[in-house]
DNA sequence: CAGTATCCTCGCAGATACTG
DNA sequence: CAGTATCTGCGAGGATACTG
């Protein structure tokens, strides 16, 4: 049988995954943050196999995560841009570098330094925080069914105290 | 010919996608923070073969995102628990679900709501933020290399202004 | 219950040639 | 330059039967 498709769960995590989950996506987003914008310096870059490229710049298009923009004269060159959405995906991709900086690479080994460009000072660590600061693990949070809840998710929630 | 392999490559989000980046690994790490435990409650929950899910069980381990913990009599049974490293995944699930929450459900569709135990209120959102609090965007950061960069991370950092 | 062993099928991916 | 078209194949993933 093909892949299971994430497209229908009524989960945050799957939903995203469906999109984003795939071995190259991210990448490719990480490089559209770093500015990469064209295609040839995507698959330079990455070293991806250009059909592949083309079909995850497509879906990634689709989904509103990019852009494709005209640039230059008669529609010869593109561009991909972050849109929104796509720039809101920021703190994923925080959350993957410094995850791995810390237990991959381990501490003083990390590739990448990312500071403020106003204060220059490095970014604080990202943290799931309370409302006074508390930084929160698993144990201090408690899940509940939202509003888009579906009866399995509800059922589901209430099985996991 | 095969899979592009990422644990050679120098930079932290490929890293980390070459351990969690295919389409179960994350939903298996969610399932673990959401309690679950058993070989068998996996299966049933997430609908995945079990091969499959033995093999990216046997993966988890060897990372050290889970532990295998022999529970009961005899080792006939067995559970997964999140290890520290593991734990330290949850801005990683946390940054995936409210993306998803935004972007993809809808403002006032989310299938999961999470609250701090203590206080009961709902947890701020997840945001890359300076010392001083101010949220930062992908225009306010300024990556430099580290002291983990290899020749070509620097190289690339470079071009990039 | 917690897997292993097999088999099978596509999907993902790479390589390359071609095109407007 | 930015793709598309085509070929190829590995292996991810699914289904099922079996085992300690």
């Amino acid at each position: 049988m093909s892949r299971t498709r994430f497209d229908r769960l009524n989960c945050g995590v799957a939903r995203a995954l469906e999109i984003l989950g795939d071995w190259w996506t991210l990448l490719i987003v990480r490089d559209a943050f770093f500015g990469v914008r064209r295609f040839a310096d995507f698959q330079a870059d990455l070293g991806i196999a250009r059909n592949i490229l083309a079909d995850r710049l497509r879906r990634l298009v689709e989904h509103g995560v990019l852009a494709k923009v005209d640039v230059g004269r008669s529609g010869v060159r593109h561009e991909y841009r972050l849109t929104e959405k796509g720039e809101a995906l920021l703190p994923v991709l925080t959350a993957l570098r410094e995850w791995s900086d810390e237990w991959v690479f381990g501490p003083g080994a990390e590739p990448v330094i990312v500071r403020d460009r106003a204060t220059r000072r490095r970014v604080p660590r990202l943290e799931v925080r309370s409302d006074d600061g508390r930084v929160l693990g698993r144990r201090d949070l408690r899940t509940e069914p939202g509003p888009g809840a579906s009866a399995e998710t509800r059922a589901l929630l209430e099985r996991r105290p």
